[in-house]
DNA sequence: GGGCACATACTCGGATAGTTCCTGTCCGAGTCTTCTTGG
DNA sequence: CCAAGAAGACTCGGACAGGAACTATCCGAGTATGTGCCC
């Protein structure tokens, strides 16, 4: 069990975007060149937070992404579920089913223990990646990292935004 | 992110021979007969457990596994990481640093905030899955389980185990 | 000088190969049981 | 009747193919930009 590289890329992605000015939008090949990643495989990450509905996109010169969701109600959750899907990470197929000592039928009515369990570990790694917005993120980035560095990135990101 | 199948069969297994009088053993073939799975791969679930040093084995006729940790004692964590591993959910490949306006070396010391975030979360997950041991599952089954089925169960185990 | 039409270049989006990991299968080494044989 | 020995059958463990999913790449449809021309 182990989680794509698209979910962190996706995620780096949104913390720029965050700091983009309004209607202002940042090219997929900005953000490739930014995190030193290929073009044309990051598209696909973006494209998915698309779908999700948490970007906007514009066409042409100048075009890109920006963040449609504000990042004060954008939870890692909704970037990790647009790149993963919303499925639960434990799929019971019911094998007790196959008991042979049950009679016909039986166990269909409320799922598993197993899964059960399963599935409340599930949630609660769903709760906390849920509690935690890109805004809490640009705040701990901005704790960390040196105001000169930051003014800089800044720069760079707007010098490439359309 | 999806966990493999295996884990779904190692829980169920380790629920069966949770129920294993002392001292008796429990063949792969018997468990998977019993849950309706391919006996060959099902072995490879069981070695995942025998290598982790939950189970115990035995060789020759009326051979199998059995518990070696008490089920008092054996955590679905302890389940879930024999066959999926120890690894962490969440990678950080830094592709922070790659950053152009970052100074060479820097953020090197304390790993990525994006990254921090996300083992929260997988520690969650994990610490729900270390609270709950195969002993509480069997309480529930108790529970929901009519007792002549667990009867019948019980004694179809009884009659296969070695 | 201002407005309009056009060519241009850049964007996203989906369709297309390559590689790794999970799934499924097979056979061999070792051991416990059981049967046979001899005392 | 009991004990010892050997044959047999069953077990786990690791080595070997097949398929699905992730990774990586390419090209086309569409649009905003910038330029040149006309008024």
């Amino acid at each position: 069990m182990i989680l794509k590289s698209q979910v962190e890329w996706a995620l780096h992605c949104c913390a720029i975007l965050a700091g983009l000015p309004a209607g202002r939008y940042l090219s997929t090949k900005a953000l490739a060149e930014f995190h030193g990643l290929p073009k044309e495989y990051l598209s696909k990450a973006l494209q998915s937070l698309s779908q999700a509905g948490l970007v906007d996109t514009s066409l042409g010169p100048s075009g890109g992404y920006r963040l449609r969701v504000p990042a004060s109600e954008l939870t890692f959750l909704d970037i990790v579920e647009a790149v993963e899907g919303k499925g639960k990470s434990f799929v019971c197929n019911n094998i007790r089913a196959n008991n042979p000592c049950r009679p016909q039928g039986f166990c269909e009515s409320h799922p598993c223990a197993i899964a059960r369990i399963m599935w409340e570990a599930d949630e609660a790694w769903r709760v906390r990646l849920r509690a935690v917005r890109i805004a809490d993120l640009i705040a701990m980035l901005g704790e960390e990292i040196p105001p000169d560095v930051w003014k800089k990135t800044a720069d760079w990101v707007l010098k490439r935004a359309g």
